[in-house]
DNA sequence: TATGAATGAGCGTTCATTCAT
DNA sequence: TATGAATGAACGCTCATTCAT
């Protein structure tokens, strides 16, 4: 059912039910994006779904549910549109490379979104203090960077550098397109695209000796 | 001490109102720390610092002011240390690469501060909604790295590239260190100096052909 | 009943919430006789309505709504209970007695909410700390009474004498009324009519000579 | 020393420590004028005192005792005012008018402060809420009124009605004119003083039938 | 005497959550 | 399913008062 439609809706919840929770997720979106996280409350959330406050509760279990709910769909959306792009390449620097690039288009084709999410990744904490989205979320991106690049290095088509730092750099570089583009909403991601592929193209390169 | 020296303290209080403040300032950032900006209530900080609420709004105007002052006083700092090391070097090159090191050093120094820091800047917001250190602070860093890239260029020791992203990515990178001593709080920091430096000389070259 | 009588409800509110919307004035008249305007903070309110804080907050935009709706609505349906019966004298000495005689009337009526009423007029301030029910409302009051008494010196009904002085020390001695029945509960209003428009008949007239 | 002089100080004090007390009461008349009786916090007379909080509870038992000093020698400096003009007067009708005159007299060189003490009559309170200058305070002045109309009437002097109502409208008149002085600080006070007596006058007189 | 520092209670307000209808 | 109503805790902040120095 579920797993061939690429739909990311949960089983068993009649359309009605599908389309509330659609609609209230744009909302939460919206409300973060023009207020921030932490003055998006469920109050603020109903307003812009022009709903009730109490049907956010009823639709989700809490406001964690909801928050949690956003980020991983953003994500698995993200994957579905990627993955096939990077199959088409054959070298560790060609799926590097189109990495980099397929990731500021994601990131440009959702400008919108991408605002509020990285106001929930750093700022949803668990009850506990600790950040919800804390570090084995940030470290699994980083790793499958870092994947791509030990493959490159013992293909030869690398040179030598620490594959985890070089990952790190190269996440923080395409989280900073998100950075740039809510300073900057028409901002030209192609560019970002070509700049930061040519950078890190040099920078993982074999030393020319 | 505070007089003849570089303190950030402020003139003309006695020195129990400077040590209870400076107090608070540390208290402030170890609530931060631990249970992030968004939780960090005054009376939060209090009970770590020891004392009762209204000692905070005694000595300081507000929340707003207690959070302005620790930013500020940090970056203050910050720039005392790194400056003379700068100013040592002679060529556009040195400088950058001595500015990622020496930056990186000053974040593995205040390893602790570095996280509520970050977190003060991704979160506190004025009355209006708006970022209070908005894309201007952030600007204004990138800017110093885009300025010593440009005249590296001019000066045709580094390639073609665009001074404003790449300089995005360095200051991107840098603060990724910070995340990663969050993560892991006894991360070699010189290491991460290391490869960064290695990995924007390399970005940064003017190409071989 | 409300919706087609000269009721101070407001439109498109639920039985329940204009009820609460009641309950609450009414506490709030309440709270304000017993303790006073400064001290009817939302707490005390609250306790004696018997609901929590929260609901206060609920049904009204903050407490300064609060406040102006039950002075606002107080002068409206003074108004409405004054007005036929001025409407149906013919003389300026007719419409100044009978005004005397049913303002006290209707304090005589509202014993217990004049007592709050005052007080909030005394004490009502704007963020900027100016009076929110000001001269200009108090002005308003005065230059009513002045424009009767300025209609019956054209007419030659009354004497010589400066309306609004006259006007003032009229207003003045009604609200005294208002005093005499916190004092007294159980005052006889009517009395205090009958001396009042005696005294100010006689004040009024034109010299004997 | 101070039995004599007619100083409404306190016996047994320094003169260093009766000067602080006087400039305590001025900042504190200030203060009432300025931002009103509720926000007329200890902190704020402090400021305008030019002195730390501390000062003011060291020289008065609390807030409570300072504001009662206020007001009781504002009074008894009236009476010391008044009492020699009434009495040269050698009729009731005399001794009314000349109250009436002097009273509102003394209001107008004192319209600075009157502010702040009709202020504190109608907002201090005690612990259980009743108004401190409650009607005891107020009956006391009204009587005084009475009396002289009284006296006036057994004498035949003035006309047939009830004294305290009489008085009440009296003194509720003079009061207004300090709310007039409220609202237009160079107010002609010898015009409300005619106009009142004049007013009265008639008020009073027997009926010439 | 005078001060600056600290306290602790109370303020108005916001908010996630619960629940009867 | 959806709603409006209510709760109760927490928020930043103010304040009269206390007290060691």
């Amino acid at each position: 059912m579920r797993s061939d439609s690429g739909s990311v809706g949960q089983e068993g919840l009649s359309f009605i039910a599908e389309a509330r929770r659609e609609q209230i997720k744009k909302a939460a979106i919206d409300t973060i994006v023009e207020l921030g996280y932490a003055k998006a409350s469920l109050a603020q959330i109903a307003k812009r779904a022009g709903i009730s406050k109490g049907v956010i509760s009823y639709h989700f279990a809490g406001k964690d549910e909801l928050m949690e709910k956003l980020v991983v769909e953003f994500y698995v959306a993200g994957a579905h549109f990627m993955l096939p792009h990077l199959e088409a390449e054959t070298t560790a620097r060609g799926v590097l490379l189109r990495y980099i690039e397929k990731n500021i288009s994601y990131i440009g084709e959702n400008r919108h979104a991408i605002v509020a999410i990285s106001d929930i990744l750093l700022n949803f904490r668990d009850a506990d203090g600790s950040l919800h989205f804390g570090h084995d979320g940030r470290n699994e991106l980083v790793e499958a960077v870092a994947q791509i690049l030990r493959e490159g290095q013992e293909k030869g088509e690398f040179g030598d550098f620490d594959p985890v730092v070089m990952g790190s750099s190269i996440r923080a570089s395409i989280d900073m397109v998100s950075a740039a583009l809510h300073a900057d909403p028409d901002a030209d991601t192609a560019h970002y695209a070509r700049e930061l592929t040519a950078l890190f193209d040099r920078a993982t390169r074999k030393d020319p000796s």
